[in-house]
DNA sequence: TTTTCGCATGAAAACGGTTACAGAGCGATG
DNA sequence: CATCGCTCTGTAACCGTTTTCATGCGAAAA
């Protein structure tokens, strides 16, 4: 069945000076009968390889062009062993945040030379392990994102010898590199702005238990809260899964606790915003009554009503940085670079927080030394044009 | 110096129990010479083929396990000729609108069995021919976005006998078959829309006249200026890029017009919220000084002050139907389909042309006829939730 | 003239799988 | 006992390239 396929897609087409019309093979060769030549001579002209007589050359390109011939990938990386083509395997290719992974790493690899094969929402560790199966072969290396699986589960689900690179995965265990956002940093910072502005009464929106970055955004914001001499159990904590609607649900939640917390830190900025829609319909002021922060600095952030103060941090130059470490990594050049490396983040203050009408953002945080803690960004205050 | 990377991945293990340590293949023979049987045998244990002796599969399975061996996807792919991969080129992976496109197209190839091999940011035609030669052998067909480039030139970059669906791409020419966005229709609506609210003098926000969308836009913003009467003298024209940017100063533009315009159509929402911007910010009141809208329906459009009147497409679902279409290509099942598909798309009306703070949306334009005027869908003022 | 190059080209061996075909083993049937 | 048929397994051809090695040929060197 494949193979009637197979023969149904060749080009078929009668030889040339001798009539034998047998073998229509439809690739190089044909090219090399059309053009009189041997494949060999084909190959050296589309690739350049070797130097072929001028006129030898123009006779092949003709035929190439006439024929409409490209060289089967497939066959090429069979024996070169390269596929120049990067995977890249993400939980979901889900709005703002994964798009601009992708985006990132796009953009990288196509400047380095390479084609990206995504394959996303993947829910569980078995699914992941055959999607990065499947990629063997057909990709030189793999970014990985998989929030859920353990890097160790995750490293021996890789196919032998496969290079690879981790994104916000768990510090210690595989073997390969990993790129992380600075979660924990980031959250201990604007934890620390909301306490540097008087509040006493912080709640935590936490975001889905399984998720990594959750679990570390939530340390930093106790990271800060412990450094503030403020009480572990003075801390509100509600439970969220970063999407807008348990924003929403958590904001009434809020408004019901009779010492009413007078900060709200989530998780992300889509629960944030949905936490703000809770406390403007229950007429709260914001931030009089409630200072409310998120995470992510997602593009509608700047739009909410009012407009969220955030931790910014530059997903797409974490999905460039990915890319140029695995192209490191397939280069073998991987050896003398560090093992992780974590990205740097601002802080992004907006109305939500400060009362006022203006957007401040903080240097980017250099990025932290491996498990060191992050002293808080000095928040300069310049003014931003818009 | 290929050659020496790929020995240098090999994984090299001694022979098992006959002490030969030579031909590391690495592959499907090592695990077979493991097992102690033969390569046929263990890819009908890879592929579940043909029936194999119980006690013979368990012990090719543990090899397998042990190995960590993965198929080859190219060397598999140059025999069966088929890849479980689709291409996508796209102008770019940008923001909402093309991530979109690509997550439907990843929803329902997924669903389908096959792999998503991403290609962007190529900005004229030479190098969508190179992107699209580079695809050949490892696609089993491609889904183009290509505004720029003519449909024949398209069709004529393809390699020989590459399924392919074409995107928004001009109606004749292609032999391949396409799905469109109903922007004409769409423009159309809209601009009636704003005519049956009273509006006389109406203003024009093109996008780049190289852009295919764009022109289709504008024609269909004539369409209905025609039909309700309007002179096309009487319309304002002003030259967008579909930059925010380049919103904000149509909006300024505009309100140095001496007859000012009281109607503002946008030919996509970027423009259409940097247009409402500049306006705001002149203390224009809109809708009762100028009405605005855009197209596209982007997710801030909700957000943005006022809210955003604007045409809806979906944007995912026309990923997922050219996927859909793609894939009867390549099964061979495509002869009997339509060659153009044209896409619905509903109104939704907010505060910029309405002036009342609820969202009133269309029922879903019925798919014209190709090339059959759409008359305008019947505004049913459904009041929505949220 | 013969030898020695260098250049342009061709023949054939890989690459790592899949699969048509043949064959071995073995119980059932005539 | 010979034959058949069934189940399982192995051998080898093939997919479309790249690349090594050999070769023919004309010019330069001896």
């Amino acid at each position: 069945m494949a193979r009637d396929e197979r023969r149904a897609r060749g080009t078929r087409s009668a030889g040339r000076t001798s009539g034998e019309a047998g073998a229509p093979t439809g690739g190089i060769r044909e090219v090399a009968r059309a053009a009189g030549v041997s494949v060999a001579t084909v190959s050296r002209v589309v690739n350049g390889t070797a130097v072929v007589r001028d006129e030898t050359k123009r006779r092949v390109e003709t035929e190439i062009a006439r024929l409409r011939y490209a060289p089967h990938a497939a066959a090429r990386s069979l024996i070169t062993n390269r596929t120049s083509t990067v995977g890249v395997v993400l939980p979901d290719i889900w709005g703002e945040y994964f798009s601009e992974v992708i985006r990132g790493i796009d953009l990288a690899a196509r400047q380095a030379g390479y084609h990206v094969l995504v394959s996303s929402s993947h829910s569980d560790a078995a699914e992941t392990r055959d999607v990065l199966r499947a990629m063997n072969g057909r990709v030189d290396g793999v970014v990985v994102m998989a929030p859920h699986a353990s890097p160790r589960a995750l490293s021996s689900a890789m196919p032998a010898g496969l290079p690879s690179v981790f994104l916000n995965s768990a510090p210690g265990g595989a073997d390969a590199p990993s790129l992380s956002v600075d979660n924990r940093g980031g959250a201990r910072a604007m934890v620390a702005h909301l306490l540097a502005l008087g509040h006493r009464r912080l709640a935590l929106l936490n975001g889905p238990g399984s998720n990594r970055d959750a679990a570390e955004r939530r340390r930093g914001a106790f990271d800060a809260a412990r450094a503030a001499g403020l009480a572990a159990e003075s801390v509100l904590e509600i439970q969220g899964d970063f999407a807008e609607e348990s924003g929403r649900v958590a904001g009434e939640e809020l408004l019901r606790r009779s010492p009413r917390p007078t900060a709200l830190f989530a998780a992300n900025d889509s629960m944030a915003i949905g936490a703000l829609y809770a406390l403007r319909r229950a007429r709260a002021a914001i931030p009089a009554d409630v200072a409310v922060a998120g995470f992510d600095d997602v593009p509608i952030a700047r739009f909410a009503s009012p407009p969220l103060s955030t931790v910014r941090h530059d997903i797409r130059s974490l999905g460039e940085r990915a890319l140029a470490r695995l192209v490191a990594e397939i280069d073998g050049r991987g050896d003398g670079l560090p093992a992780r490396e974590v990205l740097p983040f601002h802080l992004v203050l907006r109305y939500s927080t400060e009362g006022i009408d203006t957007e401040t953002t903080t240097e980017p945080s250099r990025p932290p030394r491996a498990g060191a803690p992050t002293p808080e960004p000095t928040t300069d205050r310049r003014r931003k044009a818009r």
